[in-house]
DNA sequence: GAATTTCTTGACACCGTGTCAAGTTGACAT
DNA sequence: ATGTCAACTTGACACGGTGTCAAGAAATTC
């Protein structure tokens, strides 16, 4: 693990991220990747075992580089439950075009690999923390509607959130990040939170 | 096309649903198909070209079978806007678990597939016809929320009835169909109408 | 009963992943 | 300067799944 190593290393899992945010995943082959990244496609698997464990860990890699628990970490600085959730939102709904790339890749192989699907559910479950979270913050602040129980309403608000639907609405529906942030809080709060207010 | 030929292709396609219906995409190989409709795989490809086109074959003989277009036309009589929104949902959201399974195979195969891809978006862009209709009779009924113009709100409709939507909610989160359709349909209204009303 | 379609068996090519072996390059230590 | 070790190279091969081709058997149809 010289300093040579982690060098190239490095640099495989920056390639592996550039090119999976620009080109589809199974455009992005181990071969592509050592190519771009300037060595053999043997020599990559002198860094990574396979596919899979390259993908969990240019996702690790990206985590380092961006900290999404430090962004998602300032929604819980809001004061009453409502700002919370749209702090929450803001911050997610942000993060999902930074990811988007390799959770594509990682969503694409969920279908075949476990590993790469065990690496995603856990992303996902730590945005269903999140979301938890938020729940709780508007349950105490008495905002939540009341015909919603807080796994209920943690469901749905995870179910909105999701990269999906982002990909849906920025990539299939042409829509501007603003506009999906926009209308997204909107949409969190109209289904979480009480008509009456 | 004799009698026989055609009783094989049926056999095939039938057998690809119910394939398809329990078990991922992936583990439903050409040969695992051939084997279970009792003939070579071989013989598969006398009857249909590649994967794709099989795919796309047994989605149509489904919607033969099932008419989603009859279904979802039942939407249209409903009188107010209101009244056909939930009418749509709900004829919509009830086919989701019909369709889903030949519908998982088809969105697997889109990331490499260019013709499954097209059969899929078809039928996509078949439901995004429907939430558009819905959209205009809300806003013939003067109910849909000024802040949307028809497009988005037809984006947002289409968005939150995506199979995703219907995939995370009731296999992830273990919702059955009747919690999903009550909440759906309530997040669909909560979306699109007038808070006021 | 002959002609034709349907299906079978078996072989092979292609692609992408992953593995193995043998050899090259370069850095560093002594 | 020489030997050692790690990083990397080239080239070969296996595997699984798709799709193709050819030759022959079996069933249908007329």
């Amino acid at each position: 693990m010289s300093r040579k190593s982690e060098e190239t290393r490095a640099r495989i899992l920056q390639t592996t991220l550039d090119l999976l945010q620009s080109g589809s995943p199974h455009l992005t082959r181990i071969s592509d990747i050592a190519k771009a990244a300037g060595i053999s496609r043997q020599a990559l698997y002198l860094h990574f075992p396979n596919r899979a464990e390259l993908l969990v860990a240019a996702t690790k890699y990206l985590d380092e580089k961006v900290n999404i628990d430090a962004s998602l970490a300032e929604s819980r600085a809001a004061s009453s439950g409502m700002m919370r959730l749209d702090a929450f939102v803001r911050a997610w709904g942000t993060h999902i075009p930074v990811i988007y790339g390799v959770g594509r890749a990682l969503m694409a192989m969920s279908d075949t690999d476990a590993e790469a699907r065990a690496a995603w559910d856990d992303r996902m479950s730590a945005v269903r923390h999140g979301c938890a979270a938020a729940v709780n913050a508007l349950i105490r602040d008495g905002d939540l509607r009341p015909d919603l129980t807080d796994d209920t309403a943690t469901d749905l608000l995870w179910t909105i959130l999701s990269v999906r639907n982002w990909e849906a609405l920025t990539q299939t529906c042409g829509w501007t990040q603003d506009a999906y942030l926009a209308e997204i809080s909107r949409l969190s709060r109209g289904a979480l939170t009480r008509p009456d207010r």
